[in-house]
DNA sequence: TGACATTTGAATGTTTATGATTGTATTATA
DNA sequence: TATAATACAATCATAAACATTCAAATGTCA
């Protein structure tokens, strides 16, 4: 049996494979180590998101192996985006052609999105999309160029917008990191402000902004655009109530993602 | 047991293809070698992207979280592959740009020409390129945007065209399915022909194409250029067999990978 | 033969991995 | 809900693996 760390883990792996789970003691005995080590093993593991770790063990892991602080960034409010993702879902008609950004809720809106099983036009400058949209048949994805940023999983920049001045869209889907009154929609990067805002400017329909509580009231560094060219905002029920005390803009419609449902 | 070099390679590579992992330790061992000189052998190994180095040892390769028949496709002439991306990587230069298409073998291509650790951009449309470069500071990623292809991992197609119209590689490195000294170079699919054939035409320096000897006197469906604007072709030892027989073109230098180095 | 490149091993200081210890958090059970 | 058992986190010391540099041995070519 080997002895180094890697060689441990392939055999950890293997064996959530086979069993879906494993227990720290069991692991320890077996292989010899403490179970310090083991638990280190398995919280290593679960840092690239290749297991999920539990109390006394791990267990086989579902979703997309991706990057650990993305990974991290994405399992931030969970069951907030996945409600997002579906309360969008359903403004999604047949053959529409979507603009959606990068981002952590707005990748779940691309996996809600695909799920529908319409047939779809989906541009976006997430890097992510085509892992999800690989099966679907129905899903005509076009990737915005341009310059990779590997922390947002994204494209951006000026060459991005290039691709994007050539294709108008009939709604757009975008995520933030701060929804203001005052400050309108603002992002920390500015090339993703810059290919965001392009995208807006390219949609002939609605502009659908998606934003979990943790975003409202929230000014970031660079404005993507003013909030009077948002038609719809979609957010969670603590999302809904901050926005009860904000003087809400004329002709913006506030959409509550219900959890429960 | 031969004392050279080679014959260790070779024979910890079917070690670690036998049984996942091997361990310096064992194997300095085994071998009546120091661990240091082990070390050393995994190093050049990991170097060539035929090992994972580990602490403690080595690993299997991992693959990527990529399709069945992608992988499948992937795997066909690994060690050639990996030869020849490592004779590629010894033609870049610190500060090159580069065009890449896409494809496996310019896959393994951007790996040994990333880990080179040289400050570069690289220019592709193949979508699994981030994956690989994510970690590495100092390659600057432009991935083409354009109409997502699940199959080939990439995008490709008139809006591909868009973003490559607007940048200049001094360096082009070039897969194909069909290298012809009649028909040139042919793919099977008509939208990667034309983004590879941008590329080139905005290459204004050396066009490299690599090319595994079952590529070698092929024709494929969709011409993408004729072969008197290639300027190298790196190809393997069977390849360059091949390629004495046929008559080669005035100004084509023939790169032969050696699998053993 | 001599100059040179390649391979190997030794010596060095550094980084990483491991296990013991302590006290805290979580789970199970009464 | 209270309590015991277990798993955990944090810290430290030790040991193993490592990178780096140098020198010796080996092979190659002129």
């Amino acid at each position: 049996m080997t002895t180094i760390p890697a060689g441990r883990h392939q055999y950890i792996l293997s064996l959530i494979e086979e069993n879906g789970t494993v227990n720290v003691g069991g692991l320890a005995e077996e292989l010899s180590v403490s179970e310090l080590t083991i638990r280190r093993d398995l919280d290593q593991l679960a840092k690239k998101g290749l297991v999920e770790r539990t109390h006394g063990g791990a267990t086989a892991r579902r979703n997309l192996p991706i990057e650990p602080d993305y990974l991290q960034k994405a399992s931030e409010f969970p069951l907030e985006k996945a409600a997002i993702g579906a309360a969008v879902a359903k403004m999604v008609e047949e053959g529409d052609t979507l603009y959606i950004n990068s981002g952590s809720t707005t990748l779940e809106v691309i996996r809600c999105v695909a799920a529908l099983g319409k047939k779809l036009t989906i541009v976006t400058n997430n890097i992510d999309a085509p892992w999800l949209c690989k099966e679907f048949e129905h899903i005509r994805l076009i990737l915005a160029g341009g310059v990779y940023r590997p922390r947002s999983h994204s494209v951006s920049g000026s060459l991005s917008s290039l691709l994007v001045s050539e294709v108008y869209a009939n709604k757009a889907i975008i995520g933030v990191d701060g929804f203001s009154p005052t400050a309108g929609l603002t992002t920390p990067i500015l090339e993703e402000a810059e290919t965001t805002r392009a995208m807006i400017e390219h949609t002939v329909g609605k502009v659908i902004v998606v934003a979990a509580s943790n975003k409202i009231g929230v000014v970031s560094n660079f404005k993507t655009i003013s909030l009077d060219r948002v038609d719809v905002l979609v957010t969670d029920k603590k999302g809904g109530q901050l926005m009860d005390q904000i003087e809400t803009p004329e002709g913006l419609t506030i959409v509550i993602a219900d959890m429960q449902e």
